[in-house]
DNA sequence: TATGAATGAGGATTCATTCAT
DNA sequence: TATGAATGAATCCTCATTCAT
């Protein structure tokens, strides 16, 4: 499966990965043209076929691709020696900073698949995506030492508090940054603004004896 | 503009919008058929295209729509009186709750329209919400009495924590109400759950007199 | 089912059956070009698929169609009084004459697709194959006077000789006058010849009363 | 011409030969992929042209290269001093017999080709037919005692007419075991069958002598 | 105004054949 | 001589849009 594609000098294989990821990005997937997909590939239209049997399994290939290289960067990175919450949680936002940098179509790819709506590929992310997530956010709350909290409240309601809330925030920064070039971007802002939500999560959540 | 579509009788008006929400629903801007629509909505093909000219603007204008009489219901709701921002947050909720039982697709519809990678909708959508989402969160933030809070905090990004923890709150429900009949739904348990959040922001965020 | 196609012009629906029956005739289903096709019957590649579904289903119509104006044309006209079993296969064998000359594509066309070897179509052919024949043959030897075959020999199996002899007889017939203009065909020859072969059957099947 | 092929080992050239002819007797020229068919024979793609320069010549090399063998073993076993009809076609059905259970693929790849409407394929396919037949036919009923006949028929068409009852016969039993296994077949009872035909065709044919 | 048949550019996919290695 | 990746013309089919009635 692929291997025909994978046994490929690395220079096309690129070639085609960027072209396929940013048609797919741009228009989704029904909407996509293959026809596009090779004229910037510089490939053959047989050959993408040759490749990748048809349109949805290049499709879902991507996907596993994208993921795959997001994931293992991601949570191959997190500290798990780390066992205080917000310490940890404030790693991964950086991380994830680094990822966007670093491959930012896969980023917009995968978050375009994720609400792809055509049937073809629907059921199948799904699938895949109920698996890897479950297993990724089991790691991210490995270890976690909870005897930080506060006694009055409940652990579990307290790490989803601070899910969301720095879910919200990422989802601020980067609507702000959407239209931002890279180089323009203020990381050292964005990660002040962070900790002073960090903070406060703590000031909340922690019990006070610090 | 639509003038001849909003001079139908009222009934088939809605035969289209029913249809046509449907549709776009389920399949996406590209994907929906016209074919589908018309046949659904029991009118001729070439009446559709003399309503609406062509497919994109009927979605545009299904989007305007949907949109306003969502915001009606939902901003004309709003009890302005109740200057707590957790006690009319906990409003929006249940008014929320309200609408998506009583317009079920048009709820969905707008969603999908907002994740919607078509190019030629896209840029239009951009627009369009960015206008109206101003204009909302202006409204829904009036007049709240921020005197209640913890005087070390900062109101912004406190009232920033309780949107996004209550996003996360609600999101959630509805991953988990998804494939429930709505006959099944344990609102009142829901609406338990949600308490205890509010008061867990209540703890964290306010003065602690009470 | 076919409704959209039934319901145009006779001149038109006649374009399109005499491309389509010729190009299927020449190249066999897979072969044949629903370009082609659409190219002589001078209508757009669109309105085919408008009127017929697909490629299958035309070629699935045409052969019911055919099948169904043949067989009304032979069977409608069988004389069911004339008991003698030659004197009736003589009858079908002038019949299938005229139908030959009155309907020659449509005839070349049957043929072709009983031997179509296309998955596709295959397995759909030979249901109704059966069906149809197994009801034909029951009507051609309806009432057949069995009574003048000689004592000494099996009914059925006369009757089979008789059957495989014309079948034989006809092939020959066909192979020589395919590559003859009808105007060209003496067909006094051909009616003379088989009157010999019959009056053979009769000497060697029959009682020798006469 | 073909030399190329001819001197592959003889093992490597049976592999591509059965391969090629189960390819296309069971999906027909066009429908045949040359992929199935390298795959199967376990060759490359590139040898198949190397050896047969096109699709057509292949097909067209495997047809006179069955005919031949099949031609040979049925032509060369036929035992020309038996001198009656009869007793000569009883020979020749009972060693056809033989030739289906030696070689079932070909036989049916003979039949399939000779039925191929390819226009490709088509025109060639009808000459080398008729001069092989005809060569073949003049064999089979060279030296045959016709003095056996009725002096009040015609030898020629008394001829045909064995003829064709035995091959609507061979028809009719192949028909038959068209979906049985071979272990299945009860030659016996068809012997029989045709041997009843046989003495029909003598009793009507020949002089009431004997 | 309403109809729905007709259009044809555009889409995914196939596959015999070529050619650099 | 042998390989199998690469090619691209050709194929079937879709569907928003038009237009004669």
């Amino acid at each position: 499966m692929f291997s025909k594609f994978l046994s490929l000098k690395r220079e096309k294989q690129d070639r085609i990965l960027n072209a396929a990821i940013k048609e797919f990005t741009q228009k989704g997937f029904k909407n996509a043209s293959t026809d596009k997909i090779v004229k910037d590939a510089n490939i053959s239209k047989g050959s993408l076929f040759h490749y990748f049997n048809n349109k949805k399994d290049l499709f879902l290939f991507l996907y596993d691709y994208s993921l795959e290289i997001l994931m293992d960067e991601f949570f191959g990175e997190i500290d798990l020696n780390e066992t205080d919450l917000l310490a940890r949680f404030r790693q991964l936002v950086l991380l994830k900073v680094e990822l966007v940098k670093k491959y930012p179509d896969m980023f917009d790819f995968i978050k375009v698949a994720y609400f792809e709506e055509s049937e073809d590929v629907k059921r199948e992310l799904e699938h895949r995506n109920k698996e890897k997530i479950a297993i990724s956010y089991e790691k991210v709350l490995e270890d976690i030492d909870v005897s930080k909290f506060r006694e009055d409240i409940d652990h579990k309601r307290a790490i989803n508090m601070v899910v969301w809330t720095l879910e919200g925030f990422s989802k601020q920064e980067q609507e702000k940054a959407r239209h931002v070039s890279l180089s323009e971007l203020h990381l050292e802002d964005m990660v002040a603004e962070m900790d002073y939500y960090l903070e406060l999560l703590r000031k909340c959540l922690y019990k006070e004896c610090s």
